[in-house]
DNA sequence: ATTTTTTTTTAGATTTGTCTAAAATAATTT
DNA sequence: AAATTATTTTAGACAAATCTAAAAAAAAAT
């Protein structure tokens, strides 16, 4: 197996590997988007990641990572969350300053050195944002569950459960279209009374007393 | 002032730097040999750094680097030895196996995560080669630090640094058993190839050639 | 079932850093 | 001082990653 691959690869590795939590079908456009770049050089791209066997690829017919594809997206990851860790825990970082830096160190190749980082720090299982951290095999484990008021912007979550069964509760969900499952994201956070401007599925933001949020349970989608 | 440099960038700064310490004047070809390339690359960046106002260039008359060209290579150099001090002592590696992985964490961008990892560390003044480490400023400790070929007959000096990371060099120390740190003695010197004859520890005398003595850098031990 | 719109791909250009081969210049030898 | 050798520079090409503009294909609308 080639383990050798530029920043430019390994970073649309990754980009699909994210969409493709979340969406079913990933198209080029998402990933352009997602990179800050242009159609035409994600298609240039998925040529050559489907030559070194990284991608399913057929022209117009869509993508989707190989077997390879994914756990090279999962050590890629590894990297980026045990930095991220070592940058909070360590070196004293804020949890809302340590993705930019950890971008670039994900991108180290010494195998040795993610290893001993990890046995530095201890072998965390979560990183600083509450998501998991895949062990040299790839492994995760189970994403932890937390308040929806907990949930950083622009996080994809999916809610994994609710803090109460009154019929009131169900109600208001059932109205609002929130179920067990239902991919979620916060948009916006008001001080003033706590509400929330949430965004789910690709319906158009609304808001949410604080109160409903405190019963919402998710888990962050990788 | 500039700040942003490309890795091949920063790695000809630094070549042009190190070699101007031990060389008054520094070639083209020392350079390509430096950095294993061709002489042609060569004068292709010494331009695109005359152009940066890096370089002090005018062609076939040779270089130096400017002001700037000198404070970058500073920072580089801290940088390098800041993280080879961290994975030495934090992450239990071998002062020998360090260099590669330190060349690649050299080009890391964040100058908020250098000064973080400075403080975690303890603000260190040399690295595990015995190499002074720059301040934030570009000043370093200086150690008076002298090539093993100028040490005085019978005066006692200390390993401090080795003027080469080369795998056949430390090969070679490692046969000698010569590391950082260990009591040298010079018995005797020979003019014809310019061998010496030296002492190290209670062993007995023996030789060690002209090349491998102009590697070995030692501080006198007062 | 056409037409229109959107998405994806191709074609061709650009930038960075590299190369080889040849030309220009400098250094050394005779 | 001229000839030879070595060094440095130029010229032109190439690979990686990107772009714009146009073409091809798929999806949506009429």
């Amino acid at each position: 197996m080639v383990t050798n691959f530029t920043t430019a690869e390994e970073n649309y590795i990754k980009a699909i590997f994210h969409l493709q939590q979340s969406n079913e079908n990933v198209s080029t456009n998402q990933v352009a988007a997602e990179l800050n770049t242009k159609a035409a050089s994600v298609t240039d791209m998925l040529k050559k990641l489907k030559q070194k066997k990284i991608l399913n690829y057929e022209k117009y017919q869509g993508f989707t990572l190989s077997e390879q594809g994914n756990t090279i997206a999962l050590t890629i990851i590894r990297k980026h969350r045990l930095w991220e860790f070592f940058l909070v825990e360590k070196l004293d970082f804020g949890w809302d300053e340590v993705h930019e830096i950890a971008e670039e160190l994900e991108h180290l190749t010494s195998t040795k050195l993610i290893e001993r980082l990890d046995t530095f720090l201890g072998h965390p299982k979560f990183d600083p944002h509450g998501d998991p951290i895949p062990d040299s095999n790839g492994k995760m484990a189970m994403r932890k569950q937390i308040n929806l008021i907990d949930l950083p912007l622009n996080k994809l979550a999916e809610v994994s459960a609710v803090a109460s069964q009154s019929s009131e509760l169900l109600e208001l969900l059932k109205f609002k279209n929130i179920r067990i499952g239902t991919k979620i994201m916060v948009k916006q956070k008001f001080a003033f009374d706590h509400s929330l401007d949430i965004k789910i599925d690709k319906q158009n933001p609304f808001t949410i007393s604080q109160q409903l949020a405190q019963v919402l349970l998710v888990k962050v989608i990788v």
